[in-house]
DNA sequence: TTATGATTTAATCATTTGATTTAATCACTT
DNA sequence: AAGTGATTAAATCAAATGATTAAATCATAA
């Protein structure tokens, strides 16, 4: 009854088999749509055996959920932050990486997004967005540029809206895309490999808008 | 066990509050986390009442997405095909209906989406969005404009992306952005209102784009 | 080998939930 | 008032599903 797992002599890789499991499935069909025994089977082990380490569904799903709102704010921070990058580099290395991540990943933001409405404040004040995003360093640029007259003065969530509109919606509507233009895996993909180099000069071309 | 209502007659009020009903939860929490009881409930009804008129959940849900993705693609019609519109006021009557409809009902977006990850296919072609969008005079004046030199070279899809991300993205993470800015539900129809003016002009920039 | 913890197997519970049934009741027309 | 269809109430089914249990088996270290 005792979850006192020996890391790094027993077994570390059943909580593990089990996590990507879970990952796997919430991420491809949410959460009340995934069964504990869909879990178990992905994992390649016992039902018994995941409420053994994880207790229940709803807990597994937390851990999956945080880790998964973590991983995806991960590349997001230092990004915002660095102090030695131009507000110009910054744009472009935060959709080249939101890109490459999504291209790995691309069930992430329509599964955040789509279990968020069930608890709308409480996990997103639990990851301190806010905090990461509104007081980093990119904001101070883009104050300053304004401020210069290098840009049009621009509101910052406005700002966000639309850098992660451009970047992130198109993995999100992924099926409509896909269809509209008779587009496989690997050609939606290359599409958005362009936009790695195209969203930049559009948020550059945006922020030039008097 | 017969279902022949009499139209116009008796109560043609019924069908349509389960109706409503059903689209207010589903379009909230999806088709999984839907319980008929909660819809009979919403509908001030029987849940017998419920199958009685529907059969089953399932046929329920079947005809409020078809319906919600018709009213969804609804505007989009006719502004796409309208000849006597410049491609200017084509986004911008495009984006200000969106909005508008979307100010209204801010969770269709994220419910379609989300429940289009199970039948990814079937119901895309159902829709025919395809026939509709692609083969639009906007999709032609597109490429005039481009051939004239007077926007920049645009893949069709590209700029659906674009606008749609622009204009859809904000209401599907709207519990993120809220918070990020603070923002009361008035605050951030008002940022959406804006947004009516904005994107136009953002299109118009990228459009540019050499 | 033996002891210990991890894992499996199988059975079982309890609850939820979609769906159905039957009899009663209501609203309205004739 | 009688009749008719719509609606309710209450009970119930059957299946799905999250969770638990107990005994057996496996793997590994001492």
């Amino acid at each position: 009854m005792k979850v006192n797992k020996t890391f790094g002599e027993a077994d570390a890789s059943t909580e593990e088999k089990i996590k990507q499991a879970a990952r796997n499935i919430f991420h491809k069909k949410g959460f009340a749509a995934t069964r504990t025994r869909d879990i178990a089977e992905e994992a390649g082990l016992n039902l018994a055996l995941l409420n053994y380490y994880f207790r229940s569904k709803q807990k597994l799903f937390d851990l999956i959920m945080l880790e998964t709102m973590q991983h995806f704010l991960l590349s997001l921070t230092d990004i915002f932050n660095a102090q030695g990058t131009s507000l110009e580099t910054k744009i472009e290395l935060l959709v080249g990486n939101y890109i490459d991540l999504l291209t790995e990943e691309p069930d992430i933001p329509i599964f955040i997004l789509s279990e968020l409405r069930n608890n709308p404040q409480e996990l997103v004040a639990k990851i301190r967005i806010k905090e990461i995003l509104m007081r980093s360093y990119l904001m101070k640029q883009l104050q300053e540029e304004a401020a210069a007259g290098r840009i049009a003065p621009i509101h910052p969530v406005q700002f966000i809206m639309n850098v992660m509109g451009l970047t992130v919606f198109p993995f999100i509507a992924k099926p409509i895309f896909s269809n509209l233009g008779n587009l496989s895996e690997a050609d939606f993909n290359q599409m958005m490999a362009q936009r790695k180099a195209l969203i930049p000069q559009w948020v550059k071309a945006i922020l030039a808008t008097s």
